[in-house]
Parts: structure tokens; sequence; C-alpha cells
DNA sequence: GTGAAAGCGCTAACAC
DNA sequence: GTGTTAGCGCTTTCAC
């Protein structure tokens, strides 16, 4: 076995107590004591067992990353956001237990609950239905979600907001003299892409342009749809009435900027492109896409924050939007109109 | 506090050993006391102290996956061995830890190996070098790294087989009628690019068909690169020499498309393009890239199967190279000489 | 400013 | 087949 507590405590003839009160850099041990024993620790290469030490603290300095068995392809950004998490965390020493949950059925990480093994939750990329729901409460262990709840709860979340990149991408093209917009959009329920809408809608109005459902259209998020959607736009004269295009995610652009390219509509001359999110091919078009991204460091800095919050203070239920927008210009949208 | 193995031995009145017997499933006890203690358990909502349980046995079931902190952008495939890796833990009731090694600084690493908070280490993305290869030996803890080492070593490895997917590639092309080859690859100190092409050469030799090292352009790894390469190569008209190309990775296939559109070179019919691996964008190009891909889930689960074993027997070093090359075909690649 | 000692909840060796 | 008990290594309260 290692070297224990009890060997150093040996080595410099103090107690057990002296040497834990050493480790944890408790003021009421004697300047001299206190050096004794760190040069014991050194000379013996002490390092506390973290097992007894959570054993005997009750605290294990654990947090869980519950989130859906995505591909990375999938969800770029969930890997972001762990990463992000992660780097915060391993800052004020916790560590950080990647969990995939399958279908919904959360007992693995109940079980993490319910053995104490871990000190908190992090919940990402689920809809927190019912169960879901009581299931959270029935642990009683501080939880963050990622991702605005549908529906009010008292527990704690934190998103990005969307509305404001929505408007942000609005008011780039807006400030470079477009004034008609088409919005590409995924499905009603696509939460995120109705919540950019709004952002370009808030945006429109604030600067007195016309904008209306008329100038939306909704698809599957694949580019194959978007680009049948906006060639039916083209090929009916109706886009003569656009000089620009946001669309909802890169997916959507990408399809788009198919479109674009094919029926030999200029971008941007002729249309200014923007979307959000920035995904690796969105340097790989021509041109390239401009976009509004959210700093995922950031998200999981918050995150982070959150979580180390909701140990300390389990009762406090917080509920935050953050707003770190960024801009990224490329050729999609580099294009003043005069 | 929680219901402790104590409370349920009282509770039907049989000792804690009797109890933790039964949790464990240890087959000694009888029918009917088995029945009782787990009713007890049922009743009382026992659940066994993970924290307690870890340190009794000195095992906590928790391992750590170190990478290196690249963005899911920049390494996709490293998600993809995380999820894999952890879907096959979990069914082993282990946990995974995922930490990011900044600028080589395995300190938090070292700290949990310390510690005695994990069991085992898996090591992804870095150059062993003389420093890494000693620490791991410090800290005496079973440990497989993820890519072939670059000098031997005895420590247990595990990796694709790049050179088999060469070969797929290859083959697949020339079962088609395909001939006369030309390899896009990264960089020399790119290995995987090297064994890519190792695979090609072995594919050509094999079918008796020429290819030398004039058929090798070697370009940093992004799109544009391959892209002017390959123009230079149709401007002064020796592309004429080739009727398939095989890209070492995504980017580079995808400079090479659109090379290869731009300058009106129709693909497949007058040139077959085949890549390795297979991001997102490899659906989105046109036409859509065929690709050989190795599946991450299979590497994940070798590599968890290689852990687990390294934890029972520390002392076998084992050392494997995993071969599932998954063909992908799409339009690229699907035509056939006649 | 320091020490003694009582846990923390479970496992496993040994006894019966 | 079941019980007794000595750890596992550390923290923390209470006493001095």
């Amino acid at each position: 076995m290692g070297v224990t507590i009890t060997d150093v405590a040996k080595e410099c003839g103090v107690s057990v107590a002296t040497v834990s009160r050493v480790i944890h850099k408790n003021p009421s041990i004697s300047d001299e004591t206190s050096k004794r024993v760190e040069k014991a620790i050194k000379k013996l290469g002490f390092v506390p067992n973290k097992r007894a030490q959570s054993f005997a603290t009750q605290r294990s300095n654990l947090i869980v990353f519950a989130t859906t068995p995505q591909s990375a392809y999938a969800s770029p950004h969930k890997f972001e956001i762990l990463s992000g998490l992660e780097k915060i965390l391993s800052h004020f020493s916790y560590s950080l237990i990647f969990s995939q949950i399958e279908k919904g059925d959360f007992s693995s990480v109940g079980a993490l609950c319910d053995n104490k093994l871990v000190d908190a939750l992090v919940i990402h990329g689920f809809d927190i239905d019912e169960k879901l729901e009581s299931f959270i409460a029935k642990k009683k262990m501080p939880t963050v979600i990622i991702g605005r709840p549908t529906r009010p709860l008292s527990l704690s979340w934190i998103d990005n907001d969307n509305v404001v990149s929505g408007e942000v991408a609005a008011s780039c093209l807006i400030n470079k003299g477009r004034k008609s917009f088409l919005f590409i959009g995924g499905k009603e329920e696509d939460n995120i892409s109705e919540s950019r809408l709004q952002g370009l809608k808030n945006s429109m109005k604030k600067n007195g342009l016309p904008f209306g459902e008329e100038d939306i259209i909704r698809v599957e998020s694949e580019p194959i749809k978007a680009e049948k959607a906006l060639k039916a736009i083209i090929d009916n004269g109706r886009i003569k009435k656009y000089d620009a295009i946001v669309a909802a995610n890169n997916y959507l652009a990408l399809g788009a900027i198919n479109a674009l390219n094919e029926k030999g509509i200029h971008v941007p001359s002729a249309i200014s492109l923007i979307t959000f999110d920035d995904y690796p091919f969105a340097t790989f078009t021509k041109p390239k896409l401009s976009s509004v991204s959210v700093d995922m460091y950031s998200l999981g800095l918050y995150t982070a924050r959150m979580v180390l919050n909701q140990i300390k203070n389990p009762s406090i239920v917080a509920q935050q939007y953050i707003t770190v927008p960024l801009l990224t210009e490329r050729s999609s949208s580099r294009y003043i109109k005069k």
C-alpha cells in the first residue's frame, strides 16, 4: 500500500489530525509544525487517498454530464460544451463523468446519485418531461439543465439566447443595406430555429422593415430540403423580392448556397446569406458562410459556475440565458449595398 | 443520512456480512435468507454507498479518458471513441471520467492516479514521448493507449489498421476497372495518411498495377491546399494519366472535388474519387463522397475490453490493431469502367 | 496549537 | 450458511 497520513504523522512526531490540518491549510497550525509536516509529506511522497477522503467527507468532487447518445457529427456542440465544462471544473478540482443516456433510461445516472458517488448533475439535450422532472426531484442532487425546458420548472437551467443571436444576424445584414429578408428555418418544433426567427422579426420591426409569414420557409434540417425549397422559390420568381437570406442553421445554409450557386444567383452581391453556429464546413463552401455562433466555451464556463453554486446552495434555483453571440463574417455576407 | 447496510441487517435480523453477500450474489447464502434480505432492501430503499464500497475495496470503477483539448470540429473521431468507450464501460458498471490535458501537463491525471481515485487510464491523441512514458510507468496504473506509439514501447495500445483501410479503398476502385491512381495525402509526418498510402501501394502491387512516387502529392490537410495542388496537375495536363484519386482524408477530398468540378472533370466517370472517414459533409458535396471509415464504436468496444483486461491483469502487455473498415459507397466512386 | 478518538459504510478473513 | 470483527485512511469534534 501507499504512504498514509499515519506514516507522515509518525515521521514527524505529530498526530494525524495535525497532518490533516496541514494538508487543508488550516490556519490554527504553527508555522514551525506546518513546515516540519510539509517536509515529511514531501520526503515520503505522501498523497492523500481520495477514496478515503471521499468516504470521510461524503463528497466526491465528481460531477456527471448526462447527455443523449448522438454522434459528434450530429451534434458537434455537445462535445464543445463538454470540453468547456470539464476545463473549468478541473480548475476547481472537480472531475467530470461522461454518461450517455439511452432512450431516456436514467437508471445508471440514478445509481450514481443514490450511490452518493457524484456531487452534482448536468443534464444536456433532453426534453424535461414529467418523468425526468420527478426523477431529478427525487434524487435531491444539485442539478443544472443545459437548454431551456419547454415548460416552466423550478429547476436550474442555462441556455444560449438564440433570440439575441437572431437579432445579431439580422442586424449584420441590415447594416449593410439589406432590406428584404427570407428566413429558412427548421420545422416548428425546432425551438432553436424559432428563437432565431424571433430575433430576426425583432430586428426587422426595430428597423421598420416589412417581414411576414410569407417570408418564412420551414423544412427539415437537411441541405437537400433547403435546396429544393429555395430552388422552387427561385423558379417561380419570388426570389426577386429578396436581397438577404437568414438560414437557421448550417445545414439549411448549405442547401441554400447550393441552390443559389446552381441557379447563378451571386452571393453575396445579389443576395447576402448568413447563418448560425460555425460548423467546420462553413469555411469550405463557396462563398464561405458567415455565421453567428455562441462560444461554447462560455456556455461551459457559466454552466460550471452554476453547478458549483448549486452544490454550495442546493436550494437556490437559477435560470439564465447567456448571451455571447459571436459574429464571424465571411464572404457570404461581405457586401455593402449602396 | 441514507439507509445503510446496518439498517437492512437489523430489519431482517441478520448480520451485515449476510446483507453484503446478498448484494454481491454470493452463492453461499440460502434462498430463504436471500429473499428476506432482498425484501428488506427494497422496503427500506437501500442502495449501497459507492464511496464506502470504493474505500473498502480500494477500487472505484472509474476510468479516465485523457485526451488533447482539440475541438470537436478539429477531431470528430475523438468524441466517437469517447462515446463508444463509455457505452461499453457503463455496461460493466464503470464510469468514464473525461479529462483534457493542456500542453502535455498530465499533473491532473497524475493526481487522480496517486489519489487512487481511478482504476485505469485510457490515453488518446498523444505522442508517447519519454516523459509521458516514464509518467505512465511510475503511476503503475493499468493503461491503454489509443493510437499506435511511434516508437516500440512495452505499453498496451490499440489502433485502427489504416493500411487495411487503404487497401479496401484501392480495391474498391480497382474492382471497378480503375488502373491509374493519384494519391493526395497529408505531409510525411501524418502517420495516418502514410499508412493509408501504404495500403494503396499494397493493392496496386497485388494487382500488378504501376504506382510510383510521382503519383503521390503531399499537402497540408486543408481543402484549399489540395484544391490548388490538384488544379496545378490538371492545368499541366498530368491529370490525363489518372482515372482514380485516393484522398487521405475528407478535407483533402473536398479540395479535390472542388478542383475537379471547377475544371469540368466529371466525377466519377472521368475520374473516380474515394477517401477515408466519414465526416458529415461527405454527403453534402456534389457528387457525394465515397469513403472507407472505421467504426469508432468498435474501437471503443475493443478499447474497453482491453482496459478491463488490463485491470484484471496489469502485467500483460497487449498491442493490437483492429480492422473493421467500413466501405460507404456514394456517387464519387459509383461508376464501372468497361 | 495540538492530540485523542469516534466515526464514515462496507468488505472480507476467520470463526463457528 | 451465517456471524463477528478488524480494517480501509481520512476528517472532525471535543478536550486540553
